[in-house]
DNA sequence: GTGAAAGCGCTAACAG
DNA sequence: CTGTTAGCGCTTTCAC
C-alpha cells in the first residue's frame, strides 16, 4: 500500500501538503492540489486509517450491543441504527450478547480498546457495564431497556401503555380470563409489560390472577412452555398476552399443537410484531414498536452525544401501536 | 486512559515489560509481572488497540458485506459469520449495501482503509470491487453469489439443485402449469435458480413456457406484481416456484387478497425459507437454506485465508432442503 | 501557502 | 530476562 510518503514524493510535496489536500483541510495551491490528486490516483493510495484514528485518537466505529440479532426486532433496530450511523459517516461494529453478562463485559472492553466512537447498548447485565463505557467517557445510548442507575441517553418505546393497550383490547373482546407470559424476572421490559397489563386488568375491575401470569425467557421455547402449563390449569385461560415476538410464536405453536382454535377458544396478542404477523392464520394482533425509528432516534442521539459531550442526558420514549388481526377477535356468541 | 508508558513507570520496568506481560509473549520473571499487573489494575489500564493495530499493521476486523440485514437470509448468515469470527477473535463490521454498487464501493474503500483482517461478501456489483480487495491482498470470501471474473474462496449453495427439486416436486403434486418468479436478470442466484426450474420441466417432458417466467426484484412487492400478472394471463398457471423468501411473501400476499385458495387452486414454492413458515396458513414448502452454516463456512473459510493466504482458492457449495410443507400438497381429485 | 518535525501508543528487533 | 529504541502512517502545530 501507497503511503502518504509516496505520494509527495510523486507529487514533490510534502506529505503535510498532501494530508491537507486529502482531507480538504486549509488552502493549498490549485496547482499543487492536483499534482497531489494525480499522484493519489496514480498510486491507488489509501489513506490508512488506523494510523489517522491513532493520531487523532478518534474512530469512525461504533459498537451496536445486542442480544441476538436473529431476533427480527432488533434486526430492524440495528438496520436503523445503520442507516443512521452511516449518514454521519459512522460504521457499526455488531455485537451479539445472547443476553450473557459475561460476553457483554467482553465486548464492552473491546469497545474501550478500540477506542470506538461510540456505543449502543440494550444491556442484558447490570448497570457497571455501561458505567464502565460512562466512566471512560465513551459516548453511548442505551436502548430498549432503561437501566437504574446509569445517566445516560435513553431511547424507549412505552412498553407500559403498549401492554395496557394490549390487555384493554382483550377485555373490550369480551374475553374473561387473561392470561399473561412475560420475561424474566428483573427485566426492564418485561417488568413494565407486566405492569401495563396488570394495570388494564385492575381498572376494568378484574383483579390480576397469580397463576395467569407467568415468566418465560423471551424465546419461542420459553412461550411454549408457558402456554402448555396455562392450558394444564382446572380453570384455563380464555385469552394470552405474551410480552415478546418469539414467546408469542411459541404460544400459537403451542395452541396449534393442542388444537384449540385461535381467536374462538383463545384470544392472543403479542407484544412487537413480526415480519409476516399478518400472514399468519388467524392474523397475529400485535403491539408494534417502532423498530427502525429506535436504532434511528438512537443513532441521531449518539451523534449528537459525541457532538456534545457535555449535554445533560435524555430519555426518548416511543409510541407503541396496537395492531388489530385476527387473533384477537373473539365472535360474540 | 493510562498508557504502557504510566504502567511501566508504576510498575518500575519498561514499557517492552508492560507489553510483554499484556500480551502473554516470551518470558517474564514472576514476581516483575505480578508488579505489572498490579500497576495494571490500579490504572485500569486497557492497551490501545489502535495504536496495537497501527504497529502490528493488522487488524481484528472483519467487514461482512450484503445487501440488507432485515432480508432473514443475512440475518441469519450474519449471525453465523459472527459466532465464527469471535471463534477466532474477530469482530465483525456490518455494511447494508441495498444492492446499490456504488454503496458497496464506498464499504470496499473503508475495509481497504480500516486495514481490515478480511471481508465477506455478497456482491451486488460487478467482479471489480472484489478485485480491488483482493489485489489489495486483503482476504476475502464471496458468499452467496459467484462472481465470474474473481478468482476468491466461495461459499455458495446449490442454487440449480434447490430449484430443480423444488419444481420437481410441484411437478409430482400433480400441478400442471408450474410458474417461476425469479431475480433480477444477471444476478447470479436468479439465475441459477431459474435454470434448476427449466431443467425440471424438461425432464419431465415439460417444456417451458417463457409467459410463465417473471423477473421480479427479490423483494415483496415484485413477488406480489409478478404473481399479479400472471394470474391475468387467459390460461393462468396452477403453481408457483418463487425464487427468494420475500417474493414468496409477496406472491402469497397476492393470493390472498385475490382469494385464490392455497394449495388447491394454486401450490406454491419459495426458495429459502422464512422464520415462521410453518406458522403461515398453509405453511409453506420452502428449499431451506443453511443459512446459518452459510455464515460459519464462509467466517471458517477466512480465518483459513488469513493463516495461509497463498492457499488456493476454493469453493464450496452447501446442500439445500426441500422442506415439504402444506402450500404444495394439491388434493388428487 | 508550505514544509519540518514531533508525536499518537504500541510492539519487536536488538543489545546487554 | 529486561531495557532501549526505532518506527507503524498520519496529522498538526509551529516556523518560515
Amino acid at each position: 500500500m501507497a503511503t502518504i510518503y509516496d505520494v509527495a514524493r510523486r507529487a514533490e510535496v510534502s506529505p503535510a501538503t498532501v494530508s491537507r489536500v486529502a482531507n480538504g483541510h486549509a488552502n493549498v495551491d490549485p496547482a499543487l492540489a492536483e499534482r497531489v490528486r494525480d499522484a493519489m490516483r496514480e498510486l491507488a493510495y489509501r489513506p490508512n486509517a488506523v494510523a489517522r484514528n491513532l493520531r487523532r485518537s478518534r474512530t469512525t466505529l461504533w459498537a451496536v450491543i445486542i442480544s441476538d440479532i436473529s431476533n427480527p426486532f432488533y434486526t430492524s433496530l440495528v438496520r436503523g441504527v445503520e442507516d443512521g450511523a452511516q449518514r454521519s459517516g459512522y460504521s457499526v461494529v455488531l455485537c451479539n450478547t445472547d443476553e450473557d453478562p459475561a460476553k457483554e463485559g467482553q465486548y464492552v472492553d473491546a469497545a474501550l480498546a478500540e477506542q470506538m466512537a461510540g456505543v449502543i447498548i440494550s444491556p442484558a447485565g447490570k448497570a457497571q457495564h455501561v458505567n464502565r463505557l460512562a466512566d471512560a467517557r465513551v459516548p453511548v445510548v442505551v436502548i430498549d431497556r432503561q437501566q437504574g442507575g446509569a445517566h445516560v441517553d435513553t431511547v424507549l418505546v412505552d412498553n407500559e401503555q403498549g401492554a395496557y393497550l394490549a390487555t384493554t383490547h382483550l377485555i373490550e373482546s369480551g374475553y374473561r380470563r387473561i392470561a399473561c407470559v412475560t420475561g424474566p424476572a428483573g427485566v426492564f421490559t418485561a417488568t413494565r409489560r407486566l405492569r401495563g397489563y396488570r394495570r388494564a386488568l385492575e381498572e376494568h375491575g378484574r383483579p390480576c390472577e397469580e397463576e395467569l401470569v407467568r415468566h418465560g425467557d423471551f424465546r419461542e421455547e420459553g412461550g411454549y412452555r408457558a402456554m402448555a402449563a396455562l392450558l394444564g390449569l382446572r380453570l384455563r385461560p380464555d385469552a394470552l398476552f405474551a410480552t415478546n415476538n418469539l414467546m408469542t410464536v411459541g404460544a400459537v405453536e403451542c395452541l396449534v399443537d393442542s388444537r384449540i382454535p385461535v381467536p374462538d377458544e383463545m384470544g392472543v396478542v403479542g407484544f412487537d410484531d413480526l415480519p409476516w404477523a399478518h400472514l399468519v392464520r388467524p392474523s397475529l394482533t400485535t403491539v408494534a414498536q417502532p423498530t427502525y425509528e429506535l436504532g434511528r432516534e438512537a443513532a441521531a442521539l449518539l451523534t449528537q452525544r459525541i457532538a456534545e459531550p457535555e449535554r445533560p442526558p435524555m430519555t426518548l420514549t416511543l409510541e407503541t401501536k396496537l395492531q388489530i388481526r385476527d387473533s384477537s377477535l373473539r365472535p360474540r356468541p
